[in-house]
DNA sequence: GTTTTGCTATGTCACAGTTAAATGCGGGTT
DNA sequence: AACCCGCATTTAACTGTGACATAGCAAAAC
């Protein structure tokens, strides 16, 4: 961002904001008034079925903007629920439109925004259409940590992803035991393994490979 | 659309297009120029992965704008093809800018029709994820149904739907098989027909029931 | 008129993945 | 120390869906 992007973001700036692990930010169904940067810390985007059964839409890691679906829309698709600590930097709604009308470039850079999150998606409609459970586990993985490289949250092989396997499930449309199952398989063979809240890659080829995923690098977006 | 709308938007229309069934209009991977709003017709958004198996994205029905995520990402992350006559109204991918510094009403449209394209594919992934196969077809016709109503194609309950059984397999992640199967079965319960590239519906509070449909309106969005 | 092609329809069998239940473990609470 | 809770792991039984094969039909091509 440029100084002057800079400045115009700080302007709509309302403050930063602090939740807890397991806080919801943001509830589907409500008119939120504020949109969120993530700062630092995890969290995932969910919905929920009149079956009771939860789907997770995304895994949000810092640089993510929450609250924009809800604020064009006018009321939000999915809830959004921290995992982890969360800072956030908060924007008021009603100044989206001044953001529109003042700075036509980070306007421009919202619509990016929304344009990779569109992308992401279909890309997670493919894997659960088109992967079979051990394709979508990996590739699930893989994307992961492609955001964690980008983040720069990678040390020694290693990354933070501080999600339960039933999340992971969730995301997929796969059973608990059937998740913990193929990741089981990935630790004996020894080309992944998630224990403890993180995620040790020893064979991101193989891995890749199994996915089917071509290893291109994270999507480049920018930051609002 | 206010008259200076309509102004501001002719002013990047570049021209309108007709194209024939089965022409691809944009392809995955590729640089397109162009934006597009459809005019008329019907078309799919579909990617196709490593395995060579074809996730289809959305349905295209008149209003749909085509092109945006290539245009503000660079690059196509899915394919778009006629799956009838379709005509065009073609924007210019190079005015896209001009259009965020000179008419921020419409920009901000743009940013309300991306984030109302990654709400249904949202819906989309709950439903690969969560809904049994007859609960996915089910949910699939309500919502094209849906759109049908909402764009005055319905007539004596019927509405065309120039669609394949593939198509609608591709798009909910089933087997061609599997697919007629259900739709044999929506028909012999007198639910739901469809045949000869038209949909009837006989009972859509039963279709919304067995697609766990809340039969809310379709989302309201505006068009470029 | 015949053949080919594309799409729809149907029957059968196999299995990838689900469901239900039980167990283990670590951390927090009493 | 004992108990409780949340999460991970494992096992067994089950089934919804896929794969395969075959057939029918209409339109297009020859």
């Amino acid at each position: 961002m440029s100084d002057t992007e800079v400045e115009q973001t700080q302007r709509f700036k309302v403050g930063e904001l602090t939740v807890e692990a397991g806080t919801p930010i943001l509830t589907e169904g409500a008119n939120s008034a504020q949109l969120f940067t993530v700062l630092s810390g995890m969290g995932i985007r969910h919905t929920t079925l009149e079956n009771g059964r939860r789907q997770v839409l995304t895994f949000i890691l810092p640089g993510d903007l929450i609250g924009l679906q809800g604020a064009v829309m006018g009321e939000m698709g999915h809830s959004v629920e921290a995992r982890t600590r969360m800072r956030l930097c908060v924007f008021d709604r009603a100044a989206l439109w001044d953001f529109f009308k003042n700075a036509p470039a980070r306007a421009y850079d919202l619509t990016w925004i929304a344009a990779t999150e569109e992308h992401f998606l279909g890309e997670a409609l493919a894997t659960l259409g088109q992967r079979t459970a051990e394709q979508a586990v990996a590739w699930a993985l893989v994307r992961l940590w492609q955001r964690g490289v980008a983040l720069d949250l990678v040390e020694n092989n290693s990354m933070p992803l501080p999600f339960r396997q039933q999340d992971l499930a969730d995301a997929l449309g796969l059973s608990l035991v059937h998740t913990n199952k193929t990741l089981a398989k990935f630790r004996t063979k020894q080309i992944a393994s998630w224990r403890d809240g993180r995620l040790t890659l020893t064979d991101i080829d193989e891995l890749s490979r199994i996915g089917l995923v071509d290893e291109q690098k994270a999507v480049r977006r920018p930051l609002l």
